[in-house]
DNA sequence: CTTTCATTTTGGTCCTACCATATAATTTCT
DNA sequence: AGAAATTATATGGTAGGACCAAAATGAAAG
C-alpha cells in the first residue's frame, strides 16, 4: 500500500490514518466534542477499507483522542492529562488485583501527599489557602452525611494536589480517586470516623497555616496511616 | 450476540473476548512471552468472526497485556508497571507537543526527586546507599564519556527511584527517561558540563551520607534547575 | 410546538477473498 | 549428514460486500 507520503508501509495502513486523524485533531480541523466524521465518509476520505478505519478509531479510543461509546459516534477529545489517566486504567485495573497492588498504590499516594502537603506549608499562597479553607469548611458542614462527606474529603485532598501549579497532579489525584474508590467506598462510614477524618484535616491544615511543614507531613502521613490501617484490619486485604 | 456467560452484549462482543483472554492471561493459562493463538484459531475457539478476534487482540495490545508488531504473532506480556506507562506513551506525546507541556513534565519530575532524596537522607538503609555509591562511581568514571555519562546519569536517578521500595517508582523514572530524552539529547554534553553534573550528583550524595534531608533536597533542586535552565536558554524552548 | 411514526444513517458483526511475509518443510549442495 | 537454498504453508493485514439493530433524522399527526 502507498500512503500519502508516497513511503510504501509493509505493516499497518491503519497507522497512517491515525496519524492523520492525531493531525487533525491537534490542529483543530477536528474540533473537541464534536463527533467523528461517518466511518463510511473516512474510508472515502482516506480510500481505505472500513477495516483500517475501524481499527485506526479503536487505536484513537484507546489513546484517549476519541471517546467512542458502543452504538454511538465517537466523540473527539482534547488530549489532556485525564484522558492520560484515562488510557492507564485498563492496565491498572489489572496491577491492582495483582499481589500487592492497592498497597503500593497507596504507598505512593502517601508519598506524593507527603511532599505536597510540605510544599503547601512552604509556598502556599493566599489563593490556595483560600481553596484549601473552603474545602475544609465543607468538609465539616458534612461531617453527618457520610456520602457528601466523602465528596469533600476528596476534594479537600483535591485542593492540595493544586496548589502546586501543574495540570499533572489534579489528573493524578483523579486516577488516585478512581483507582482506589472501591477499596474507600469499603470504609465503613460514620459521624463519628467523619469527625476523625475531619479533625485530621483540619491538623494538616493548621500546620500549613503556620508554615510548619513537617508537621504538616506528620499530620497527613498520621491521617493516611490510619485510614489504611482501618480498612486493612477491618477488610483483611494485605495481600492486595 | 450471546457471550459465553449467556449475558446478550448489545455492544461489542469484542470485549467479551478481551476479558476471556485477559481472564487466560491472568490465569497463566496463557504463559507471558508465549505468543498468541492464531486468529483464526482464536475464531473457532471464540466462536466469532475474524473482525471481532482482531479487534480484541487490538485492545489488549493497547492495553499493554500483549505486544503486537506488525505482521508478528502478538507476544503476551505479564501486566507490569513498565507496561503501564507504555500504554500512555502515545497521549503523552500529544500532551509535550502542547504548551508547556514539557514544563509541566519537567516540574513534576523536580518535585517528586526532589521528595525522593528527601526520602533518601531520612531513611536509605545500608544497600540503598551501596547502590547509589555504586552508580555514582559509575558516573564518574564515565565523565570523559558523554554517551556513557548520561547512561550511568540516568543510573544514578533511578537508584533514588528504588530507595523507596514501590515498583511504581522505578516505573515513573523509566517515563521520565522515555519522554524527557529527546529533550536532554539536546544538551550539549562535555567533560566538562559532565563534571559539573557529577559534582551535582556528589553533593546530593553527600547530603544522604549525612542524613540531611534538607541539604539534599536542595542539591538536587539545583541540580535540575541549573540542567533545565541549560536546556532552556540553550534552545529557547519557554513555550514547550 | 410537541409527540409519533416511518425513513435513513451508522456502528457492530460476519463472511470471503487476496496479498505479503513469517514460519515450517523440503530439496539441494557441500 | 549437516548446512544452505528453495518451496510450501500458515498467518497477519487489507479489501469489499452484506446484514442487523440501534441511533439520528425527517415527516406526519396531535
Amino acid at each position: 500500500m502507498t500512503a500519502a507520503d508516497g513511503t510504501v508501509s509493509r505493516g499497518r495502513a491503519a497507522d497512517a490514518v491515525t496519524a492523520a486523524l492525531e493531525a487533525q485533531i491537534s490542529s483543530g480541523a477536528l474540533a473537541p466534542n464534536s463527533p467523528l466524521p461517518a466511518e463510511r465518509d473516512l474510508m472515502e476520505q482516506f480510500g481505505t477499507s472500513r477495516t483500517v478505519i475501524r481499527e485506526a478509531i479503536s487505536i484513537l479510543a484507546n489513546r484517549g483522542l476519541v471517546e467512542s461509546k458502543p452504538r454511538f459516534r465517537p466523540v473527539v477529545r482534547k488530549p489532556d492529562y485525564e484522558s492520560a489517566l484515562h488510557a492507564v486504567s485498563g492496565v491498572v485495573r489489572h496491577l491492582l488485583a495483582d499481589q500487592g497492588g492497592v498497597k503500593n498504590l497507596y504507598q505512593s499516594r502517601l508519598f506524593i501527599e507527603r511532599a505536597l502537603v510540605r510544599e503547601a506549608a512552604v509556598s502556599a499562597d493566599k489563593q490556595d489557602i483560600a481553596d484549601l479553607k473552603q474545602a475544609l469548611a465543607a468538609n465539616q458542614a458534612a461531617i453527618s452525611d457520610s456520602l457528601e462527606f466523602y465528596r469533600t474529603d476528596t476534594a479537600f485532598h483535591g485542593a492540595l494536589y493544586r496548589v502546586i501549579r501543574n495540570p499533572i497532579f489534579p489528573a493524578i489525584h483523579e486516577g488516585y480517586t478512581a483507582w482506589l474508590a472501591p477499596h474507600w467506598s469499603k470504609m465503613l462510614r460514620s459521624p463519628e470516623r467523619n469527625a476523625m477524618n475531619y479533625r485530621a484535616h483540619e491538623a494538616i491544615m493548621n500546620a500549613i497555616l503556620e508554615r510548619d511543614p513537617a508537621a504538616a507531613e506528620a499530620a497527613l502521613t498520621e491521617h493516611l496511616n490510619a485510614a489504611w490501617e482501618h480498612v486493612r484490619v477491618t477488610f483483611n486485604i494485605d495481600k492486595l
